[in-house]
DNA sequence: ATGCCACCTTCAAGGTGA
């Protein structure tokens, strides 16, 4: 089975983008970031259409997230636990039913952090401590367990053309690092670093400063199996093409293939 | 230090992102 992450930015405004790239790489189920909008304006028809079921935690204007999947979605928890007064919506989790067995899927919108040394950076790091608590739970269930999103981490100097001009930015942040560091070692795998690990290989260029075209690219979308679901992952793979659609997201989709 | 672009809400211009 195929699972993509992808960090849409607007679901309604891509729609027709976000169909030909199902189209055309078929995923099974899609985790989403980034929908900005309401429950009931996310385009489930669309989808349904195409075979795929929906579940959405969105909310007016900002953040969202869905997973799209072709397999019947059960028990399905909207929101990070640990904050009941956290009102944005960035988290959803749903174990897909699948004929094999189970496999529990989230779909991941990890805080920006900007500017550092405000209340959005804080945010961001008592959000991945919520993050990491979850993913120990979750590591205790013992399943195929797949954590898709937008980490807004760039975790390695390689993943930037040039760490200079992240110095003081909260996605390179010491101690956003440190915090996925923390998260990897609950016993999570990074997906890319297990199957394929190349330098230098973005899934989000700015629409400003013509990134795109300089190559100005950062990796902070990631893909995070349990041990479970890494012993059959098969292969991962970043669609950089999708950057140059039209009218693309700022982020491409990545994704993983399990024998599962 | 700020805007660059593209999205949001709601029709004008400010908030947000990375």
């Amino acid at each position: 089975m195929k699972i993509a992450s992808w960090n849409v930015n607007s679901v309604r405004t891509r729609l027709p983008t976000i169909l030909q790239w199902f189209e055309a790489a078929r995923p099974d189920v899609a985790c989403l970031q980034e929908i900005k909008c309401q429950d009931e304006q996310f385009p489930k028809e669309a989808f349904a259409d195409l075979g795929y079921h929906c579940a959405v935690h969105g909310q007016k204007s900002y953040n969202g997230v869905a997973i799209v999947s072709k397999y019947p979605i059960n028990d399905v928890l909207r929101g990070l636990p640990g904050a009941p007064d956290d009102d944005q919506a960035r988290y959803i989790e749903a174990v897909m039913t699948v004929g094999s067995g189970p496999v529990r899927v989230a779909s991941i919108y990890l805080p920006n952090g900007n500017p550092i040394d405000t209340d959005k950076f804080t945010y961001k790091l008592n959000w991945m401590k919520r993050l990491t608590a979850h993913a120990k739970d979750l590591l205790a269930k013992e399943e195929k367990l797949v954590l898709a999103g937008d980490y807004n981490v760039i975790y390695r100097d390689t993943d930037c053309w040039d760490p200079r001009v992240w110095a003081d930015d909260a996605l390179y942040a010491k101690a956003v690092r440190d915090a996925f560091a923390n998260l990897l070692w609950t016993g999570l795998t990074d997906a890319w670093m297990a199957k394929d690990g190349r330098e230098h290989h973005y899934t989000f260029w700015d629409y400003q400063r013509g990134a795109w075209h300089r190559g100005h690219g950062i990796q902070i979308d990631h893909i995070l199996v349990s041990p479970q679901a890494a012993d059959v992952l098969q292969g991962v793979q970043i669609f950089k093409e999708a950057r140059a659609m039209e009218k693309p997201s700022d982020h491409v989709p990545i994704m993983v293939e399990l024998d599962a």
